[in-house]
DNA sequence: CCAGACGTTGTT
DNA sequence: GTCTGG
DNA sequence: CCAGACGTTGTT
DNA sequence: GTCTGG
């Protein structure tokens, strides 16, 4: 599962990379950011323009009858690669609401047995900012009588490559630049050639290393999170 | 037909 | 133990 | 993902 | 909204 990852590149710099327009100059990033909380995602927002902007973490259907229900019943902050697009939850944002999600880097923890689990920072080897696969959705409804609209998303899950193998059993899918376009682009809606971007990301492209328990308290927050520890 | 779910992970 | 909140 | 709560009543 | 279960 991806429960946690850092995003602290300056939206400019994404904005760049991905060649997208910033919506929210506001957004701030985080080395901390957990479920529940806007983290910054990449979609097309009309043909041929890309937006970055700040969305819940966490799917809400647009069909959802209440999202704090959602929210709370439901875990929707991940999706699995292998029925993402069969699933109820996520089908119609798969054909229509795909998205990338920018990080700079992702928390995993790993089981020790006869003790605490130990977190690790995983990152691309480049020192680029990866993507995510994701899904977003838009809620419109009320809640305690005011109208809303509620923007969210998700991280599609998939397999672990040869290094993150080593400490969990799953990892989220990372689009490489020559694949971002192809999810990205609202007129594919061939499940075939989309779900054949959701493979592992080459272990030879990542690093991963041990990082303190601080991490493991969604309060904290800061460049300190990531510094390598001995295990 | 209507009612009720709609999700993932880890652990036992 | 299980649910909610971040 | 992990952390933290998990409850009711009466009074301010 | 759409599918599954009764």
């Amino acid at each position: 599962m991806c429960g946690r990852y850092g995003l602290f590149t300056p939206q400019e710099d994404l904005a760049e990379l991905l060649r997208a327009r910033i919506r929210d100059r506001a957004w701030e990033g985080s080395y901390n950011l957990a479920p529940t909380q806007k983290g910054l995602v990449c979609r097309e927002a009309e043909p041929g323009e890309r937006e970055l902007v700040g969305l819940e973490w966490g799917l809400i259907p647009f069909w959802a009858k209440d999202p704090g229900e959602t929210r709370s019943k439901y875990s929707l902050i991940n999706a699995r690669a292998e029925s993402v697009a069969e699933k109820p939850a996520f089908r119609a944002a798969f054909r229509r609401r795909r998205c990338l999600v920018p990080a700079d880097g992702f928390y995993e923890w790993h089981a020790v047995e006869g003790g605490p689990k130990q977190p690790y920072w995983i990152r691309l080897k480049s020192g680029e900012p990866m993507t995510f696969a994701g899904l977003w959705e838009r809620w419109e409804g009320e809640v305690e009588g005011q109208p809303r609209v509620l923007e969210s998303y998700t991280i599609i899950m998939g397999e672990p490559n040869e290094l993150l193998g080593r400490i969990h059993n799953r990892m989220p899918v990372v689009l490489g630049s020559g694949d971002r376009d192809l999810w990205l682009d609202p007129g594919v809606g061939d499940p075939e050639a989309l779900r054949g971007l959701l493979r592992p990301y080459p272990a030879e492209e990542m690093e991963a290393h041990p990082v303190s328990r601080g991490v493991n308290n969604p309060r904290n927050d800061g460049p300190e999170l990531l510094e390598e520890v001995a295990e």
